[in-house]
DNA sequence: GATTGCGCCGTATAATTTACGGCCCTCCTG
DNA sequence: CAGGAGGGCCGTAAATTATACGGCGCAATC
């Protein structure tokens, strides 16, 4: 975990396609020792995987929205976290502090989308109360991971 | 854009490893005719980047706290956003509705990261107010890109 | 001062990607 | 309804890339 393990992640992060070759070319080092590097990087689960990262706009997401939530009183927290995981709008979903229990951000294609994932939340007596906040504009984005329709 | 190129981003969004040939069984194609398709859709954008995913407490990022913010009054809208893609330590940064400007979303190493960050944005005379919340414990992960330092 | 271990290098082999010609099916058109 | 064009897929051949492995050099240890 030295000065060049990042430097090989930070290039990965931008682009895991580039050969062996360039990443050694990048970081001072040969084809191989790039390649022992990353195998030890993926072996010790720094490096977690290789994943596409989507356009949303381009495959009906463009709506980005962040929703709290205070998870209903009778509510199992066990079985609102499965649902989560299973929902495949949902892009995170993290326990948080403050007011709210939970910070969700969905993608969908549309407002509706919202509106619809709400009333399926709502249904599932998983909530309390919840608040949404929609993204307008983006200046740094997180990789986007299609998970399904 | 029908339903194989859609099973294909989803598929590479949990390993965009796998082989053309392996890609290819699972949608019942043949490698090449999985590569046109791949290929066809990174010109289109659709797929941005292929990316590594890196495990944060593995390259001490432990603490993920979300940064709402009200802009200062008299601050230059683009010289925030140049600043906010400046930093490495931000995951994502979006306009949004409601009360507050903006969301951050950063990693830092400890909770004196997230004050550091903080202290950095005050004094850069960014911001008028803000709101942190911390991430207790995640049930969706995002994938992690490595920015650097 | 010898030895052990670790990381890197270079080569050989295996696997994968890329390029390309041909085929089939569908849709359009005369 | 026949002819033709276009798009997508397949299979093969070539090129590129990844993997495996033996050996070397440096540094730390005893």
């Amino acid at each position: 975990m030295d000065r060049t393990d990042h430097e090989l992640l930070r290039l990965m992060g931008a682009d895991a396609r580039q050969s062996l070759a360039q990443l050694g070319a990048a970081v001072g080092l040969s084809p191989s020792a790039v390649n022992e590097r990353v195998r030890r990087l993926q072996a010790a689960g720094t490096i977690r995987a290789i994943r596409a990262d989507v356009a949303p706009e381009q495959i009906s997401r463009p709506v980005l929205a962040f929703i709290w939530v205070a998870l209903a009183p009778d509510a199992s927290e066990d079985g609102f976290r499965r649902a989560m995981r299973d929902m495949p709008a949902i892009c995170a979903c993290h326990h948080v502090t403050g007011a709210w229990s939970y910070l969700l951000q969905i993608r969908v294609e549309s407002l509706s989308g919202v509106e619809a994932f709400l009333a399926r939340l709502k249904s599932g007596g998983w909530i309390a109360r919840s608040e949404t906040m929609l993204a307008l504009s983006t200046v740094v984005d997180a990789p986007f991971i299609y998970r399904g329709a």
